[in-house]
DNA sequence: ACAAAAATGCAAATCGTTTGCAAGTTAAGC
DNA sequence: GCTTAACTTGCAAACGATTTGCATTTTTGT
């Protein structure tokens, strides 16, 4: 998704370029890791945008194809650009929490195997790993469901 | 984890075999998909458990490893037993809502690529399935983010 | 059986997220 | 540019899942 290509985008889904809109679309494609509706809302620095709008907007946005939603297991989801129909995972430090993007993915290979075992056509899927950067090496965890 | 190690896996972690513990148990053993505290709360027939004493067993049981907690984008999490060191991935029907396990996990083969890529060590990973079930197709869903 | 540790019920509190509504902003056509 | 309909926003209240404080009950180890 090209960033020209927003209002575009948006215009097909009878969705307005708002203020609020661009800013935050902006603070997501800028930001290296995928962000928290509370910290994009306090990296808006423009006119006032009340929290609630982001979370709107985050759905709206998501709802469009144009952000993606991740859980890594924390107490809220977090939200990042797609950009250029890139495919991407993250894995997350147990320790010092760092995230990082993950662009191998062998997930479509298990397709087949998920078709033949269980009937279902693979749709999508989410996967995040947990592990230990290596500035955390080597610290120990206590083991996690998978 | 075979049942009757249960009650040793508790008693090393200094934790005891209540009766509501061993209701819970029972019943995310017996059940054939991940089941939400809501849902394990309804199916306890016995004493009266409070709902807050399944969410604080839920969590004793995730940390001392009994229980695996997964997350199907729904607005809770679920919970499954851990059985004989199992590992398994869920796939979920978008149009019914069908829950199933996937066993095939291709996952692991990524640890080498992901610690090239990012120097981490990987520990532990979620990886959801979303899809149409057998009976559901040739339905059309929304895209979703990955 | 006892004392100490752990767990429970109940009610209230948290916290991320959503929603109703009136007012403000944007889009599309003229 | 102006006008109206459609879409958004701020604000406050509502929500729903999950957590917590505390007095009481159950379980554990001896």
């Amino acid at each position: 998704m090209a960033a020209m290509d927003i209002a575009n985008h948006l215009r097909r889904h009878k969705k307005s370029l708002t203020r609020a809109r661009a800013e935050i679309w902006h603070i997501l494609t800028q930001s290296e890791k995928p962000l928290s509706p509370d910290e994009i809302h306090r990296r808006l620095t423009g006119h006032k945008v009340d929290l609630a709008t982001v979370y709107r907007n985050l759905r709206a946005l998501k709802d469009i194809g144009l952000v993606r939603e991740i859980d890594l297991r924390e107490a809220f989801k977090r939200y990042e650009a797609i950009l250029a129909g890139q495919h991407v995972h993250h894995i997350m430090c147990q320790v010092c929490g760092r995230i990082e993007k993950v662009r191998h993915c062998v997930v479509q290979d298990m397709a087949n195997a998920i078709q033949k075992e269980s009937g279902f056509t693979l749709k999508d899927h989410s996967l995040e790993c947990f592990g230990i950067c290596p500035s955390c090496q080597p610290h120990k965890t206590k083991a996690q469901g998978t």
